[in-house]
DNA sequence: CTTCAATATCAAGATATATTGATTTATTGA
DNA sequence: TCAATAAATCAATATATCTTGATATTGAAG
């Protein structure tokens, strides 16, 4: 049960289905890149990434100071199922802005 | 989004889970019966219900004064899913009171 | 038409979640 | 070791949701 509403609590939010669009969309991308992209605040951003990674949708991985998000997989059928409901949204999502590549970490 | 946020937000509550296991595991149920078997105050049980309906999970049947909910049918696809989760989660229930069976409508 | 019973709605307070700005942690490179 | 940068966490406030008790609505029965 609790799993299961924690899985749901972390869709119950517009910010982070965008987000899950977003990374279904683009891939791995790091904070920053989102952050630049959506306008938003850093801290407000990682909030919402760790609620999406504790909901079982995402995965980070490491690279030095950077940490690149992507949709976690295989999802399992509930996620999946989610994941394709907000394919179907037709939801708009910002331009993605790749701050990151200024920079040198490569993934 | 608007909908599928309705959707999410329906089970995005202890008591809302509880109550579709407990509608799909005995049908058609008036409020006064989930109230007496939850021992839960009116009010609140119908509030929930509503959350429930307009979330697409449950149908009303009026039949006098009584409301009689149900698991609509059929579900999309992602509700489905969604009460196929509900099914595997093992949630402890109360047991049925059918208050309503003291009374004299039958549905 | 009045009363009663079942349900729905409303207003207030309690609880949970989201947002912000500041601080902390971790890693890199000088 | 120190400074700089990316990200995470924390504390305070704002906002949303849940719960309760009171009241309103609806239909049935006398």
């Amino acid at each position: 049960m609790e799993n299961f509403l924690d899985t749901i609590s972390a869709l119950n939010d517009e910010t982070r289905v965008k987000l899950i669009a977003f990374l279904d969309q683009h891939g791995a991308l790091c904070v920053c890149d989102m952050q630049s992209s959506f306008g938003m605040i850093q801290s407000r951003l990682s909030r919402h990434l760790k609620i999406l990674k504790d909901g079982g949708f995402l995965r980070v991985d490491r690279c030095g100071t950077w940490a690149y998000y992507s949709i976690r997989s295989p999802l399992d059928r509930f996620r999946s199922e989610a994941l394709a409901e907000i394919r179907c949204l037709g939801i708009e999502l910002p331009p993605l802005k790749k701050l990151s590549e200024t920079g040198d970490c490569k993934l």
